[in-house]
DNA sequence: GAGTTTGAAACT
DNA sequence: CAGTTTCAAACTC
């Protein structure tokens, strides 16, 4: 009966090390951190073989590791066409079901919501409160309890009474289309180089009117360092961040260096930078984009996410562009800074999303020494 | 660690 | 698509 402590292999993390935070040794994500769905980054499937949502870590999106106790697990590197096919049956039933568990509109919300009837939402067994978001309207519970926020009564009302702030925590995000207003920023993110700020921009506008939105507020980082080809509109979205951004570019090598981690999902230092301290294998596509020969193809939802502790002077993050060029997608990255509060043990998601949308280009990036920073 | 409870996912 | 079954995690003891 074999279990995952043969399999080294993560689907999108490729890690060696196996704990998904080292930093909490032993301890379960849970501690501080809302992961997707997979909050002990493991998973025990006896029946399902983990290829079946019943399972956390393809849930997640990840091959299950060493520290699965699943039996007759398929969920494997090796099997990795296998797993691509039944994710893409799975995702047959329900487009979403491997797209971030905790969205934002106006708040963090779990996606599906819950319907609770015995657990009055304040245990473990109920979606949102596992992953430390309060209930929300379209929630089916019953007797809502929720200390991170009690289901609204009301349908038409948003009001969610957020008991706990939930700050040690943090939740993978995506700004979804919520064709609604924002108190920050919701328009997708174009960089005025000149300026360093969000500009008007024609495509902007357009996806507004296809509902597209950020909501969060970041400025998104300067593509690295030269006007790229049309581009696909994306965000990265960071929670518990309202330091400013301050961003250097990337070379070649390290761009390249990035396309081989989605590419092979190596487990390597973040882009090879010396700043990055967080692990490769908190790096997480899901759904990933397809490579074929280094072609990528976004599947329905790309997203990244990235959870690390925080510390102090470090690189933490870092966004992605998405070309297209003669229908075939190259990536570029370049990092994302932040100052942060030293020691606050927090763990940052970040979010990327990409909208479908074909654009023009960047506009030409600011000289090198606009770049700032303020560690 | 075994057994129970719970709600999501899968099935009919 | 509503009801039922299966499943694995959360929980209790």
């Amino acid at each position: 009966m074999a279990s995952c402590e043969d399999s080294d292999n993560n689907m999108n993390e490729g890690a060696s090390d196996s704990n998904p935070n080292p930093s909490h040794g032993t301890s379960s994500i849970n501690d501080n951190d809302s992961n997707n769905v997979n909050v002990n980054g493991k998973c025990n499937c006896i029946k399902s073989q983990c290829v079946k949502l019943y399972c956390q870590c393809l849930s997640a999106g990840n091959f299950c590791n060493d520290n699965c106790s699943c039996k007759n697990c398929l969920n494997k590197e090796a099997n990795k066409d296998r797993v691509k096919q039944i994710k893409k049956e799975i995702q047959s039933r329900d487009p979403h079901a491997f797209e971030p568990k905790v969205i934002v509109d106006q708040v963090e919300r779990n996606r599906k919501g819950c319907i609770c009837r015995k657990s009055k939402c304040k245990t473990g067994y109920c979606s949102c409160f596992s992953f430390k978001v309060g209930c929300y309207p379209h929630c089916q519970c019953q007797n809502c309890m929720n200390t991170y926020g009690v289901k609204s009564s009301s349908s038409g009302s948003k009001e969610q009474e957020h008991v706990n702030d939930s700050n040690n925590g943090s939740k993978n995000m995506e700004i979804m289309d919520n064709g609604g207003s924002s108190s920050q920023s919701n328009h997708p993110p174009v960089y005025d180089n000149s300026a360093n700020q969000l500009s008007e921009n024609p495509d902007a506008r357009a996806d507004d009117e296809l509902g597209n939105s950020n909501v969060n507020n970041v400025p998104m980082p300067m593509p690295s360092n030269q006007v790229a080809s049309p581009y696909y509109d994306f965000a990265v979205h960071q929670d518990h961040v309202d330091a400013p951004y301050y961003y250097q570019p990337l070379t070649t090598v390290q761009i390249q260096s990035s396309r081989n981690i989605f590419t092979e999902q190596q487990s390597t230092n973040l882009f090879g930078d010396p700043n990055w301290q967080g692990q490769s294998s908190f790096l997480r596509t899901n759904p990933p984009f397809y490579y074929d020969n280094n072609v990528a193809e976004p599947s329905s939802v790309p997203r990244i996410q990235s959870s690390q502790q925080y510390q102090p002077n470090q690189s933490h993050g870092f966004h992605q562009q998405v070309e297209a060029s003669l229908g075939r997608m190259a990536l570029q990255h370049s990092f994302l800074r932040s100052s942060q509060q030293p020691n606050n043990g927090d763990a940052t998601n970040m979010q990327l999303h990409l909208h479908p949308h074909l654009h023009g280009r960047w506009p030409s990036p600011p000289p090198i020494d606009d770049y700032e920073e303020n560690d």
